[in-house]
DNA sequence: ATTAGCACTCTCACGTTGAGAGTGCTAATT
DNA sequence: AATTAGCACTCTCAACGTGAGAGTGCTAAT
């Protein structure tokens, strides 16, 4: 599958997607020896380019254009070329002090990742909340708030929290609830969701029902993606000229937006990847036609195995990926430093 | 100001706006004659129209255009000619059904109302959560989550919960903290934060740490806007005629995703309005230059004083307003039932 | 007050055209 | 064998001209 490439080739290759990167246009064999000043001609390019071409790398929007890379152009580059240059040291303390400024609360940090992330990547970004694989029961609280209308706040491992409303048959006491959840906390302390099945000794019809909201519950957030998904961005999108006529922005955008498509996007990619390797998803890979013209840096963040969410970008398929993927992962690293001092016991 | 029409002009006004919200084209005098088979003669209409011209009700693209309706011809419309049409009983009943079937939870409730209004206007939608503009203390919880840090989880009265980490500079244990949390929830029960200033004997150092965090986060939850503001169908607007160079769609875009100017927009425009009154901001209305060829449409929702959020759409200024104002009034009354029944003690 | 008629204006879609950029191929050069 | 100069060829794109069509305002008649 990946052919060898001579270093000229490869060299050629990178050449045209850093320049087409940057003007968003076709580049032609001469404009490449004005730009860079090879020691060579522009007819040995042609001839170069025209096997990159054959090769599937390169393509040719009509017949006397200039080329432009391919997906496997561009796949070809992200998986053997692209050079990952560190961030500036200014660039990755400016970003890491607005954490620590800025309130200590898991949203807001979410909330300022996005923000952050979409401003250096000029892309839209997207974070989702960290989430327990194994979610376990931490303490649950109810609060009576009219007659038969009952709020269950629920905390999970790490810190998670979720909310319920129960509407009961017949009224209870705020008495009655504290003292049930008081004897729920003792029962089910660090429990996951399978265990809390066998704990309804001595449980109240109540207690019976309460303990069946926190189960479903706690199997909701063990979906991989749980909760809000913090996106920021996205008209960055609209910017790229590829996106001008907005039919074309359209479908990325649509698809950020419809919350059952991003989960299945965001699940399937990051699936099978370790904490700290970043996926990188070329025009939508005969999976997502909305993807054709974008491409999608998405990674873990997290303590493998105990509290993991997922951030990265979409973009132009034509986007700096070095700068990117580099954004990408120190986020992800900011971010895991910050959960891990913070949420996990 | 409001100059008195003639029952004829108000009539082709009308006409017009409802043409032009139908084509997205300039409409001239003969269509008029074609489309609605008035008894009379293009020259006549043409007549009209050129009064209505003159009154700055409508507008020529160019020399020999049919008209468009100007700002202010969607203001005289919007005030004394749009007919509210009820929605039909079967859409109503529909919605309805949506949300007593969907899981009960605020939560879900306003992202099922962001979507369904989306839908039902081709239009962006959103919805704030609900808050109370005097919030008062209900239950805190106290949780370690590692040796200096605490999850304080604060339920407020309207069953807003607000969660925050707290750095100790020196390791509590689980015990006292929750022989913390129950003093102060006997002591601040229903205060707000105001009165909660006052409450400080008796408390340990650690004590009035939380205590001082409990009222910031009150203050914080006291602005109009807080929390979460629910978008839906933002895509909804790149499709309209108007936005198809993405360069135009971008500025309405960019306001509803940039927090400060979102949240702006809602307090400016509702500040003012009790709960059944609807908001119509036409074109910017010289405050917000990125809604030129947009409209407006908010609403409050909740019980005064109470517990209120803010309900409503943002779409092309070319729009059925007869439709959308009942529908999002429509939908005012839906959440503002759903909060009276579950959310209010 | 309304209308028929007419001259006028302006846009838009369509076709033409020429400059420019880029190509592939061939033959010559290193 | 690799490289290069030269050249004919292709295709886009912006500029221009043109004519049909839609709509207007005005005037004179009803």
């Amino acid at each position: 599958m990946t052919k060898e490439l001579t270093e000229r080739q490869k060299l050629l290759l990178s050449l045209i997607i850093h320049e087409h990167t940057r003007t968003a246009q076709p580049v032609g064999s001469k404009s490449i020896v004005n730009q860079f000043g090879l020691n060579l001609s522009s007819a040995t390019i042609r001839n170069e380019l025209a096997t990159l071409t054959e090769l599937g790398y390169l393509r040719q929007p009509h017949t006397s254009a200039g080329r432009v890379p391919t997906e496997e152009g561009y796949r070809y580059f992200v998986s053997n070329l692209v050079q990952q240059t560190n961030l500036p040291a200014t660039t990755r303390n400016t970003i890491s002090h607005q954490f620590y400024q800025a309130p200590q609360g898991l949203v807001q940090w979410l909330r300022l990742a996005a923000s952050v992330l979409a401003n250096h990547s000029q892309a839209a970004s997207l974070v989702t909340a960290p989430h327990t694989t194994r979610a376990t029961f931490k303490h649950i609280e109810l609060l009576s708030t009219r007659a038969t209308q009952v709020l269950l706040v629920l905390v999970l491992g790490g810190g998670e929290i979720r909310q319920r409303i129960l509407s009961l048959d017949e009224s209870v006491s705020q008495e009655n609830l504290s003292e049930l959840s008081a004897h729920i906390n003792g029962l089910c302390q660090n429990y996951s969701a399978d265990d809390l099945k066998s704990r309804h000794e001595q449980l109240s019809p109540l207690g019976l029902i309460v303990l069946d909201t926190i189960i479903e519950e706690m199997r909701l957030s063990s979906t991989l993606v749980t909760g809000e998904v913090y996106l920021d961005g996205l008209t960055n999108v609209l910017t790229e000229p590829e996106f001008a006529q907005s039919e074309l922005a359209r479908s990325p955008m649509r698809l950020l937006e419809e919350r059952t498509l991003l989960n299945d996007l965001i699940s399937r990619t990051i699936m099978t990847e370790e904490v700290g390797g970043v996926q990188v998803l070329i025009g939508g890979e005969g999976t997502w036609d909305e993807l054709r013209d974008c491409s999608v840096i998405l990674t873990r963040y997290g303590i493998p195995d105990q509290l993991t969410g997922a951030i990265g970008v979409l973009g132009p398929m034509r986007m700096p990926y070095g700068h990117t993927i580099s954004t990408v992962r120190f986020m992800a690293g900011l971010l895991s430093d910050l959960v891990s001092e913070h949420l996990v016991e």
